[in-house]
DNA sequence: CTTTGATGCTCAATCGATTGTGCAAGTCGG
DNA sequence: CCGACTTGCACAATCGATTGAGCATCAAAG
């Protein structure tokens, strides 16, 4: 009998099967055939490992093949609808082509992406979707020397593969839906669209609120630098910048675009205090998506981005084996609000 | 020069350093006291690895020491709130601890969280946190054979370690909130209050009924079994579940106490198509957290399980060391609502 | 009877680190 | 000057699988 606290590996199964730990291997490993192993020889060593309760020691396999069979991918949170979203589509599409996940969080730290990468690397993973990234230079270097496929996702990569979401189609389709619900251009400045959070560095918020200029300018009149807010997506700071533009304009503006569903969060903490009455005259939307944000007292239209088509778009991407530079842009959802007070409104529809 | 395209190894910046490899090795592991190695031959090391690039291969310390620096979790599903915080808590603590951290998601089939115990045990994982399982006694068998530690959370078994939100206590102090602000008992069975979503043979649900249960007969009167609706927690069946009770009852009941957000989801939209005035003399609260939730249209109290705390505290319990079954519970966090209503009220009291 | 080819396996090197053991050189006390 | 330590390192086995090469055996072809 084996020690009883050992796992077996290929030697008990080759001493006990009266086979060689190559014969073992290449019957466990799939590669009988290739091998020309006899049929009852390979019936033989599976029922043998099988009831010693075999398992591979893919450590061992990883080493020697300088591959690991994990597929790696760095996000800049867990705790977020999108981000998580798109962890679910990239751990079960992993799963079914037989690699084990590894997903880590950045929280948006240069050096911290990188240290994560380095530690990826060591593990040997066969490859990497980088999203969010901060800092896509340093980890496309990185992954270029160490010869690791890898592919930009939300945030692209001028010297790499990147599919993102088509902020500007998005950002396009919200601006228009708030700009067809609000009031004619003119008079005050509470007749005029807001676009709020984020900021112009960064590549999504740069891309909606072209889409979000460009569709105010179709609609009449340029749009001054005071109606896109740079307020960051913390909720905190988006609360404070709702609030000063709400006072100085003396209540809400015709049309507000929300860049993200963290300075929704924020926003709504400053709306909770204004009376149901203020918001008649507005129209909101944000480019994000929550299930409940949906159900709020006023209507608000979302966009959802399409985060498996993302993933699915990236593992392709990963299929066709080149590393160079494109981009591919996936189409996000316009989600219709469904209030009371729109359902009201169909009902008359 | 190294062949340009083979990362270096420890043989590598052996030659260079004039070193012998396992000099290079206590070096670069930071053993070099223990073995007594020089200053200067440290430093040399140090500087020839670090201009060589060199990266320790996982792998191989990984297959010689047989474990992995890697921590493992199972989930049932990335794209959840409380999960997805749980997974933000179990990354960054890994982390800090140097250990790599594999989070893999089951969708709640036992076979499937079988196959991936077996593919994280086959990496040689050093610790394994099992979320929510669905069959908590198969899995520990196979980590019990497999000598590696493991601790349950959220949902417990009963021959291991596990931590768990305090379901009971969460849910009576909801039930309070609740049972005080409704209606007396006494009068039609709209008076009364109602539990729905999920299913008595679940855990927690089963812990959370029982509080609910307990709460409601002391405020008077013994619960019917009609006043547990155990309706899954598909938003789909519980808006079904919701719409059949609110027919019988004609109109909401005065107390309702939902058991999972996505139950909540699916009750809201079936409420979307009620008058404001239907909620007038309801209470309801959710156990569990959104914070758009607590921008409804109503006051909801929701209840908060403290997901740091639950993975600080299985870490910890990892650090025991002992794998003697016990049970830790955490206690969960009530959130106020905030609505306009709610403000409303406050501001006058 | 010899050659050829398939069949069915075994041998041994290898992946890159870790680690128990051993050994030379230098130091120190007596 | 001798033994006992200490210092500073090198050797070689080892972890568990994979894989190129090679070696019998046997049947069929010539």
């Amino acid at each position: 009998m084996l020690a009883p606290d050992r796992k077996p590996t290929i030697y008990d199964i080759a001493k006990l099967s009266g086979a060689s730990p190559s014969t073992v291997s290449a019957v466990l490993s799939g590669k009988g055939n290739m091998r020309r192993i006899k049929q009852t020889t390979v019936e033989n060593i599976r029922k043998i490992a099988s009831e010693q309760g075999y398992a591979i020691n893919l450590q061992a396999r990883g080493l020697r093949q300088a591959r690991s069979r994990m597929a790696g991918m760095i996000i800049p949170i867990h705790d977020n609808r999108f981000f998580s979203s798109l962890s679910q589509s990239f751990d079960l599409i992993a799963r079914e082509r037989g690699l084990c996940p590894v997903i880590a969080s950045t929280l948006r730290d240069p050096k911290e992406e990188i240290r994560i990468v380095e530690m990826l690397l060591a593990y040997a993973i066969d490859s990497l979707f980088i999203v969010g990234a901060t800092d896509p230079e340093a980890l496309a270097r990185l992954c270029r020397t160490a010869r690791l496929p890898h592919i930009f996702i939300d945030l692209p990569c001028s010297h790499a593969p990147s599919v993102v979401t088509n902020n500007f189609n998005g950002a396009e389709l919200l601006a228009r839906k708030i700009l067809a619900g609000s009031r004619p251009p003119g008079g005050g400045p509470r007749n005029r669209p807001y676009f709020i959070g984020g900021s112009l560095t960064d590549y999504a918020t740069a891309r909606r609120a072209a889409a979000f200029r460009a569709v105010a300018e179709e609609n009449g009149g340029a749009i001054g630098e005071d109606q896109i807010i740079q307020c960051g997506y913390a909720p905190r700071n988006a609360a404070i910048a709702i609030e000063a533009l709400c006072q100085r304009l003396g209540g809400l503006p015709a049309g507000l675009f929300v860049n993200s569903i963290t300075v929704f969060e924020g926003v709504m903490s400053y709306f909770v205090n204004l009376p149901a009455a203020a918001f008649e005259n507005s129209v909101i939307g944000c480019f994000d998506y929550d299930p409940f944000a949906a159900f709020l007292q006023f209507p608000v239209t979302m966009v959802r981005q399409n985060s498996n088509q993302l993933i699915e778009q990236a593992y392709a991407m990963l299929d066709e084996g080149s590393q160079a530079p494109r981009l591919v842009e996936i189409e996000p959802d316009l989600i219709a609000p469904r209030t009371i007070h729109s359902n009201a409104l169909n009902n008359l529809g």
